[in-house]
DNA sequence: ATGACTGCAAACTCTTTGCACAACA
DNA sequence: TGTTGTGCAAAGAGTTTGCAGTCAT
């Protein structure tokens, strides 16, 4: 059921001439089944359960290769504690500034700052859009 | 020259029973005079000039009281750290990952992302928009 | 006079780095 | 077999917190 995304993995470490390891592979499969943004521990927690032993190193290391893989996107630092998010478009973060919840938002085109970005010299630009605010819950509770 | 700005702070502070502070003044004072984005640590360098002696802790709850007081604005974290803008009204920011300089972008409206995070429940929702890349100078270097 | 603010120092967080062992190719 | 990657531990950065003395009101 993985196969697909593990096998495209598997090629783009091969073609960068980068070893497959057990816990790339389980990194990468953990953070796809979380399905939202998720911290370095979150997906530590998440890859415990089927590898254990990995370390919180290891697991910043993948992500951060991940994201220049294209495989995941770093977010952040968002409420504190950078994120990776497994969806690759362009979309921005809503965050509560209490809870530290994090949700998506779609409703932005960022083309126009990229292109500023651009024109102002820089490379490899990548437009992240925080909304941070007082959620429902945590607005009520206050 | 600077009553004005004084005068207002002194005012805002004075209707939240606030304390007028010679080291509110100057930080508020620093803050505009640097006129762009600056982190914590430059507006202690900028202030120790004028008052000597004054702490980071100092800047730190100041500067997050300028901000709740609406006369600095928050962002970030950007860059690894936290930056307090003077400009009030809302634009991006462009933030080169090597060197860690920061650029305002105009070029984006927002009122989508914060009618976005209004509609999900949010309150006090403020939208940052931070572009991450290579600056020019920083490109060629590589 | 009195209560908030400052300064000093230390702690706390998340993240990154150094080094030796293990494991992929 | 030779590197590359991992794990462990500790360091590093920026920011926040506690406490006692000081100063605005």
């Amino acid at each position: 059921m993985h196969s697909d995304l593990d096998t495209q993995l598997v090629e783009a470490l091969r073609g960068r001439g980068q070893r497959v390891t057990p816990q790339r592979l389980v990194i990468h499969r953990a953070l796809r089944a979380l399905d939202t943004h998720a911290s370095a521990e979150e997906v530590l927690a998440a890859v415990d359960d089927r590898l254990p032993g990995v370390s919180l190193p290891t697991v910043y290391a993948t992500l951060e290769l991940l994201s220049e893989l294209g495989f995941a996107l770093r977010v952040g630092p968002a409420g504190g504690r950078v994120l990776f998010d497994p969806r690759l478009d362009d979309h921005g973060h809503l965050v509560c500034s209490r809870c530290g919840r994090v949700e998506d938002i779609d409703a932005l085109d960022t083309g126009p700052a990229l292109a500023a970005a651009r024109r102002r010299g820089f490379t490899h630009a990548r437009a992240g859009l925080v909304v941070t605010g007082v959620c429902g819950p945590c607005g009520d509770a206050a």
